[in-house]
DNA sequence: TGCAGCAATTAAATCGATTTCCAAAGGCGG
DNA sequence: CCGCCTTTGGAAATCGATTTAATTGCTGCA
């Protein structure tokens, strides 16, 4: 193998489209048609641009492009938090099907702060990018659309369902909070209590409507016992560490998301209670890891996948020039029951 | 709220810096010197710019001066699989560091497949990126420099360590897997299975390597039982499962990846064996819920954060024209010593 | 008072494509 | 055989910034 040993990194010129003109004999417009097929161009021709264009290795610069089409077929991407598996999920699957329509992806983290939120996808927008998918921080959009003014398509996801001007996905989570109480109710658990990050977080407010909803339907809707976390794993240990040590404690969690869901888990470690001999847990998100480790987590999952897929389909319709006035999508999430839901003793 | 009822989302125009120059009564070249203070304006001008940049709510076009400055402050990060928690916090840790140098980030997914990744870093290529963070697929990175050539500052992260002409860095593969053997040795096991994805992948080998040097050093070097897992959880499971249900089954479990260790926990499982009872279980790649369910699993864990640290850092002293030779680092891993291992009966 | 010298402005070139529009050439009907 | 129409090719405009180079207007010194 050859060492260059080069002092600085040679600056080797790409070459443009004017190189390829200029050795295949012919007009940058030419080449541009060609490459295109904006328009027809004889074969004799066509073919000596294609052999300059394989000679010289030639790709267009997409900067260029862009700025010429006004369409850089980016998309940008906002999560709170990639390290959470549910947004990694959703991540995967547009990057996925992003490419597959020659799409790429701008990724940016607001780290569930509205400030940087707003920050991050103004700069998004500087790189005039053709759509945005957006997890929100937070369900009132003003940090996304307010001093922003124009965004181009936008698809929110997870939260911020229904704001006017958006196409919006979401879980259906009023349902899931409703099957999920049901599920622990059926089991014959009075004492359950719903964990929230946040619940004024219309997520969290609609698991909990759902959950105080299958209460009364048992005629225990008074026994609703709402704890919220907060945003990380460990203030909701504490917060749910400190419901399971009173005296009156509840015999069945459930964690209204993934994280409240792992903070659980450590926080009836913690107590010294048995899960689900003591305790039964439900979360909310699923996660690969559930279905390893006994107790298998039972959990309402959120349909991923789905989300993305419909994110993508909606977000598509409105680059094609769709115009239906805003979608809103709710979709169904499903209960998998597994071993920490036990019947009550 | 105003219902704009519009049939084609009217296009608004966004301000140039003609507008913004017209408006101020001055010309483009001052307004760009005025909000790059690349050159000194009078305090008058000065002021009318920034009034009208306010007052149009202007900003500039990043295509455009990405192309005249041919720079685009965008890097590329390229992995396998943005659903593997390992990656997901490496991406994670990554933008978040980018973003705080105004950098942002285009992600791209390989799907470990290395055509494809070829396929995408050359799309990155196009887009004019200043520099590359990749976790290759494969380790002959053929794919990734050979059909390309000139790639921008690039540093590879994981896998391909070494590769020439690369910034690279990876965790210390041999010492994690002689430590964690070592560990499963003190324990009194000496049947030790080592759960590959890829034996060919050099992190696997280098695991695999330090496997068979502690095996040696306890003379029990013949010992060494080497099971090619696959590249999904469930022909890691699979393979595994067959492992356990020889006659001559191993006491431990070594699982050289997070989607071996999951794969390793169902064979376990499904086998009908106890967990640490029966078998331990070591991985390699931490996560969070590893702390979470007993048994709490034992596993070496690779420095993720710094790991994103170093890849950045030495990206930018290269983004910055630093000409070093290509630095090659390797980072120490921990053991984390929990439930799943446990001294042999 | 005249002119060198400096600082602040701006006109124009540039980045690298796409697209518009004009010109030349070839085909065809009258 | 001539003029009109259809192709095809290429020159030039364009996208929206930055940067270079030229210009303008002062200041200050002789």
């Amino acid at each position: 193998m050859a060492k260059p040993k080069r002092g600085v990194p040679k600056k080797v010129r790409v070459p443009t489209i004017q190189d390829v003109a200029r050795l295949a004999k012919v007009a940058p417009a030419t080449v541009s048609n060609v490459l295109n097929d904006s328009r027809p161009v004889a074969a004799i021709r066509k073919e000596r641009v294609l052999a300059a264009v394989q000679a010289l290795g030639y790709r267009p610069n997409a900067l260029a492009a862009s700025l010429r089409r006004k369409e850089t077929r980016t998309i940008g991407i906002v999560v709170p938090d990639l390290t959470n598996p549910f947004f990694g999920a959703l991540v995967h699957r547009i990057e996925e099907l992003a490419a597959e329509s020659d799409y790429q992806i701008l990724l940016v983290s607001s780290n569930e702060d509205p400030k940087q939120e707003a920050a991050r996808i103004r700069t998004l927008l500087d790189r005039r990018i053709d759509g945005l998918i957006v997890a929100p921080a937070r369900d009132e959009v003003e940090a996304v659309s307010h001093p922003i003014g124009a965004l181009p398509p936008t698809v929110l996801v997870d939260r911020g369902f229904g704001l006017a001007g958006f196409d919006t996905i979401a879980a259906d989570n009023v349902e899931a909070g409703h099957r999920g109480c049901q599920h622990l109710l059926e089991l014959g658990h009075r004492d359950i209590a719903l964990i929230a990050m946040d619940p004024k977080l219309a997520n969290f407010a609609d698991r909990i409507a759902g959950y105080r909803k299958a209460l009364a339907e048992a005629g225990a809707g008074r026994r609703a016992r709402v704890v919220t976390g907060g945003l990380d794993v460990e203030s909701c240990r504490t917060a749910i560490e400190r419901e399971l040590r009173r005296p009156d404690r509840p015999t069945a969690i459930f964690a209204a998301s993934y994280v409240a869901t792992l903070g659980a888990i450590k926080a009836i470690r913690a107590v010294g209670l048995d899960l689900p001999g003591d305790v039964s847990l439900l979360g909310i998100d699923d996660a690969d890891w559930m279905e390893a480790l006994h107790p298998y987590i039972s959990a309402v999952a959120q349909p991923v996948e789905q989300m993305a897929t419909e994110a993508w389909r909606l977000l598509n319709q409105r680059l094609a020039g769709g115009t239906a006035k805003s979608a809103r999508i709710r979709l169904p999430c499903t209960l998998h029951v597994r071993e920490s839901t036990r019947a009550v003793r």
